[in-house]
DNA sequence: ACCCCTCGAGTTCG
DNA sequence: CTCGAGGGGT
């Protein structure tokens, strides 16, 4: 431990420098060089010195950035020089415009861009005077804007003095915005307190600004980037854009690592993809990247229109998150009866697609976002795909005249909405204590109806003609909704009952109350084509085989694996029926919970009466002996397929491995025998390799089957 | 008693 | 694709 040293001046210096030098690592390198409680120990030295000797406490200290006492709004500051704004570009064509206007007036086919991603989050422009912060200010309207310097003193990424020679006046800008760890343990922590949670960390860098307590200010993780300058004043400037970054840098200031130096719009939208590429993985949000003819004696030929740069521009990628509002919260049920609340969303451009409807998931989700109809929303693609409500926007929650909101909290509904069946919660058992009994995850609504429902009925029937069950082509949803609601079959069985005129009639009804459908569709020569298609493949999904028809079959817990098993296992499906629990447990993969839905779909008579209805009606499949272990030369392997094969599909593939004994899987884990990886493999590639399991190419995988031939 | 693995089920849009 | 839970191994 360093010893104190004799005056109170001293020891206050040297904690400052101690301090900053923290920061400037924590903040620039970006390489932390003590724990954070030592240096909160160093800030309290310096606070209670400072608080002994008040002769002491100099403005750029350290413990200025807590803050003084609350300010009584915000004074407005001008500019010596305009904060600008940017031109945008929505597409590469706005970019190439934007080069080929810069090349033929300098006469210049690639001149050089500094670029760098566009943080989002809010411009501020600080001010140094002999090194030292004396003010900080939002844009504002680009000429004046608020002095918000007590809380950018709180920011500890912004240096309070300059490292090395300043200038005598030193304006720098750049983007105050909040990283994304820091949001989400800020949200945390406010749930958990039951404060009011941000919407996201661009209104949280915003937000927190203009909050007249900087204590409030302070406890907001807030950070900064520098990117170009103001006013200056006393400092003879580098020529080119990435030298002023390089000496902000020397100066103390944090540059975003991402920047750098592209030539031509090929080096321009090659850095937009690349920064792309990366921005899932950034701690920060960004919202496109901005580029900058690199030197300033070309700036200067460019000039400016209005009150943006000729010279710069910044490339915007298209949102990932926006705001809708609810139109409507409905209802869907599932094959299994589970009612699931879906968000009917007034259509929105998120990531490239229109976005209409946001799954809730279930009652506990739709209690945690307290979403109600009318409802501003934000909405994101999770996973770059499924579309997700992130969170209400409570301050545009329409309100009548009193202030109360318009609409009360969603509740879900107690009846089925497609039978009027009540509905319960079906809740997990965790484990029984003698307290009572403990409870996992939420509880899923489920309608009582079951195959009364006709909601249930549709979604059987939608399960039973899917591809992988009895592959009837040309039956969808729409057309199974129109033979539920008219009254055409009732059981899965009744499709093979209906003629070319019942398909006819059906659909002449279908067409009539869907009045999107064009006249020349509904009737005449179409029509009838389709109708024989249909009746076509109807017939040919006759001829079947065991496991195609025990997954048709949609017993719960039963999926395409299990059901291959159970067919394999018994070789036929009369001792499947008659197969007691006990008999079923034994089955790899079944255990009791499976076994005994097994047992208990095939002991109801009305199920029973379904698939005599189904052998009646010519439904068949081949039987053989019961196969209790897998043959080949694979027996016992577990393989994974992934990635796109050239000479057959993943499914054919599978298809031929699990002839030669191998059962496919979907996931890899250390268990797999090998992956077999086509091209653009994605994560299971990469898992395969982490895992060190053998990888095959489709040129390895043919020559193996080729080697291997099934009858 | 716990943990890992796999399977089932539900979901959106072009 | 993701989440949760059943199955089975340790």
């Amino acid at each position: 431990m360093e010893k104190s040293p004799a005056t109170p001046q001293a020891r206050a210096a040297s904690l400052r420098a101690a301090i900053e030098d923290a920061n400037h690592r924590y903040f620039v390198l970006d390489n932390p060089a003590i724990p954070d409680a030592e240096y909160d120990a160093l800030v309290r030295e310096l606070q209670a010195l400072e608080a002994a000797h008040p002769g002491l406490r100099t403005p750029d200290s350290p413990t200025q950035r807590v803050g003084a006492g609350v300010l009584p709004g915000f004074e407005t500051v001008a500019h010596e020089l305009p904060m600008l704004s940017l031109n945008n570009a929505f597409s590469d064509e706005d970019v190439a415009e934007f080069t080929g206007r810069i090349s033929k007036e300098l006469g210049e086919p690639e001149p050089e861009f500094s670029v760098e991603p566009k943080l989002d989050g809010l411009a501020i422009s600080l001010r140094y005077e002999r090194g030292v912060f004396v003010r900080g200010a939002t844009r504002g309207d680009g000429a004046t804007g608020e002095d918000v310097s007590q809380n950018l003193r709180t920011i500890r990424a912004i240096p309070l003095r300059l490292r090395g020679e300043a200038p005598a006046v030193l304006e720098v800008r750049g983007e105050v915005y909040m990283p994304l760890a820091g949001f989400q343990a800020y949200n945390a922590r406010m749930r958990e307190t039951g404060g009011k949670v941000l919407a996201n960390p661009r209104n949280g860098a915003a937000g927190s600004l203009r909050q007249l307590d900087p204590a409030l200010a302070a406890a907001r993780p807030l950070a900064f980037y520098a990117y170009g300058l103001g006013a200056v004043e006393g400092w003879s400037l580098p020529d080119r854009h990435s030298r002023v970054l390089q000496a902000l840098r020397d100066f103390g200031f944090p540059v975003s690592p991402e920047v750098s130096v592209a030539r031509g719009l090929d080096g321009l939208l090659a850095y937009y993809r690349g920064i792309g590429a990366l921005r899932d993985k950034l701690p920060y949000d960004i919202d496109g990247v901005v580029y900058k003819l690199d030197r300033h004696d070309q700036q200067k030929a460019m000039g400016f229109v209005s009150r943006a740069p000729r010279w710069a521009i910044a490339h915007k990628f298209p949102a990932q998150e926006q705001l809708t509002t609810v139109e409507a919260i409905e209802v869907q049920v599932g094959r299994t009866g589970a009612l699931t609340p879906v968000a009917r969303l007034a259509p929105v451009q998120v990531a490239g697609v229109t976005v209409t409807n946001a799954t809730l998931h279930n009652a506990d989700q739709i209690a945690r976002l307290d979403v109600r109809v009318g409802d501003t929303v934000i909405v994101r693609r999770a996973g770059d795909v499924i579309p997700e409500v992130v969170r209400v926007v409570e301050d545009r929650r329409p309100r009548d005249a009193r202030g109360e909101p318009l609409h009360p909290p969603y509740e879900f509904p107690s009846a089925c909405p497609a039978c009027g069946s009540h509905t319960e919660a079906v809740r997990k058992v965790l484990r029984q204590t003698k307290a009572g009994i403990e409870y996992a995850g939420g509880a899923a609504i489920v309608c009582t109806g079951g195959l009364f429902c006709p909601a249930q009925r549709k979604q059987a029937l939608v399960h039973f003609a899917s591809r992988k069950a009895m592959d009837i082509e040309g039956l969808g949803e729409r057309f199974i909704e129109a033979l539920v609601d008219f009254d055409y079959v009732r059981t899965v069985a009744d499709l093979y009952r209906l003629t070319l005129e019942d398909f006819l009639e059906m659909k002449r009804r279908a067409d009539e109350r869907d009045d999107a459908v064009p006249e020349t569709v509904k009737a005449g020569k179409v029509a009838t084509k389709w109708a024989e298609n249909l009746v076509e493949a109807i017939a040919a999904s006759k001829a079947t085989t065991l496991e195609r028809l025990l997954f048709a079959l949609g017993i719960r817990d039963v999926g395409e694996s299990t059901a291959r098993t159970l067919a394999r296992w018994f070789g036929a499906l009369d001792p499947i029926m008659a197969a007691d629990q006990a008999a079923l447990v034994e089955v790899p993969d079944v255990g009791p919970v499976v076994a005994e839905r097994i047992a208990g779909f095939f002991a109801e008579a009305h199920n029973r009466e379904v698939i005599a209805d189904l052998r009646a009606a010519g439904v068949q499949w081949p039987e053989g002996a019961p196969q209790q272990s897998a043959e080949g030369p694979l027996a016992g392997q577990t393989v994974v397929l992934t990635g796109a094969l050239s000479a057959m599909t993943r499914e054919e593939a599978g298809e031929r491995l699990q002839a030669l004994g191998a059962k496919v899987a979907g996931s890899v884990s250390k268990k797999t025998a090998f992956v077999v990886a086509g091209e653009a493999a994605g994560s299971k590639l990469e898992k395969a390799r982490a895992l060190g399991v053998e990888v095959w190419d489709e040129a390895r995988l043919l020559e193996f089957l080729n080697a291997h031939p099934t009858v």
